[in-house]
DNA sequence: TGGTGAGAAATTGGATCCAGTATTCGTTAT
DNA sequence: ATAACGAATACTGGATCCAATTTCTCACCA
């Protein structure tokens, strides 16, 4: 095979790889706190590696961290999400800019592969994978910009919403604008049109605003919490 | 007193401090390796409190990890610098533009306060206390733009290119142009000018470039490491 | 009945100890 | 003399144990 199967050398990798499949997954929710203890025994090993791969997601803002209270799934508010996408975008525009003009045929074939593994995704309504191809799809075209920084802050971002991409993809509606959605950006990519691509984007970015709005503003029943 | 003496409640919190301090002195250098023991026996801790902080500092980017081999002080390339540079131009434009015309009395106070203390500081050529007061500076009028993940992000920014900040200022000449950038600066937040301002941070960011360049491409001198 | 405070339980923070890996140095053979 | 192999050393990675802090519970009193 071409790829070797690489597993983790260190026990904090494979618990950060695993702490970023349940935020993924929505296993984890949004203000719920991470019990160390429980955990470490899910995974299989002491609470030290487990602290330790919990420090990098602080350091990137997916987790906050309260001294002798713990760590808590960061809760974003719809101000945070809106802020969250203005930034993709002034970011996403300069690093989409410059990739187009770069993109090489081996960058078309991934971006092709992807497009194709999220429709299937999406058909299944299966969620978690169609996550992770859709991330495939679009730092297809970001990774070609060639500023490693750039994408670094941009990939920074993404994490940051992961957590309610999950709950925009389990509509079915949404799947299906997101694919045509790709369908448009691919083919302004390949026809080298940054412009257009960058329109297609900031609908795509809208779009998602719109769904999750609701979600994180709940209309208010007027009876508080039961 | 108005403000109470806030001892860190955790010992990777005063680590980490402790770490910071270290980078923006100089005393880490790029490359370093970060020896554990060493380091924890110096803090008076044990090495998980220690490990912990390195991780934050990972996440940030600032140390870079290699599984079994340890931590490093992470080194930037020329092209590294220049990207970094780019993205807080890009970035800084936007907070600015924001921040200049939502900016309060107590904020030109503190801008003002800031400005003192980088010149008095600058003076007597202490290094560590003019990066402190530069960095409130410049964060009394990011920080007035009241996007608190866009001010993280130009947060972080600054700390991947901290530690080649004290090399910067190690120079009087270079100390008593920022001193004169930052008047102009001042000048033009004051008079709500934000476009004004822009072309002032931009020429700040090329002086620090050029400054830079010749520490990060070492001249060759054609005869390789003695 | 409601609030306060003491104690118990649960959880996090940190230190020490042991295991695993990488590097270094010395030896041996070509 | 040099290269290759192997043992010793140094450092990192992880587990267990103990201390400190917070939170919960429940008794007690106004």
């Amino acid at each position: 095979m071409s790829e070797v199967f690489r597993r983790p050398p260190t026990a904090q990798e494979a618990v950060l790889a695993e702490l970023r499949g349940l935020i993924t997954a929505g296993r984890l929710r949004p203000g719920q706190q991470i019990v160390q203890d429980a955990l470490a025994v899910q995974f299989g090993v002491s609470r030290v590696p487990l602290r330790e791969a919990l420090k990098i997601l602080e350091g990137e803002g997916q987790v906050t961290y309260v001294a002798h209270r713990g760590y808590f799934v960061t809760q974003l508010s719809l101000s945070d999400l809106i802020e969250v996408y203005r930034i993709r975008e002034i970011l996403e525009a300069e690093a989409v800019t410059i990739a187009v003009p770069r993109m090489t045929a081996e960058d078309f074939h991934r971006l092709d592969e992807a497009e194709r593994d999220v429709k299937a995704a999406a058909d299944i309504g299966d969620v978690v994978a169609m996550t992770s191809a859709n991330r495939r799809l679009h730092f297809a075209i970001l990774d070609a910009c060639a500023l490693p920084r750039l994408v670094w802050l941009i990939r920074l971002l993404w994490d940051a919403t992961e957590v309610y991409r999950s709950v925009y993809y389990n509509d079915a509606h949404n799947r299906e604008m997101v694919d045509s959605e790709h369908k448009a950006l691919v083919a302004a990519v390949r026809a080298g049109n940054a412009a257009t691509a960058l329109v297609v984007l900031g609908e795509h970015r809208e779009h998602a605003i719109a769904a999750l709005r609701p979600v994180l503003e709940p209309v208010d029943d007027g009876a508080g919490t039961a």
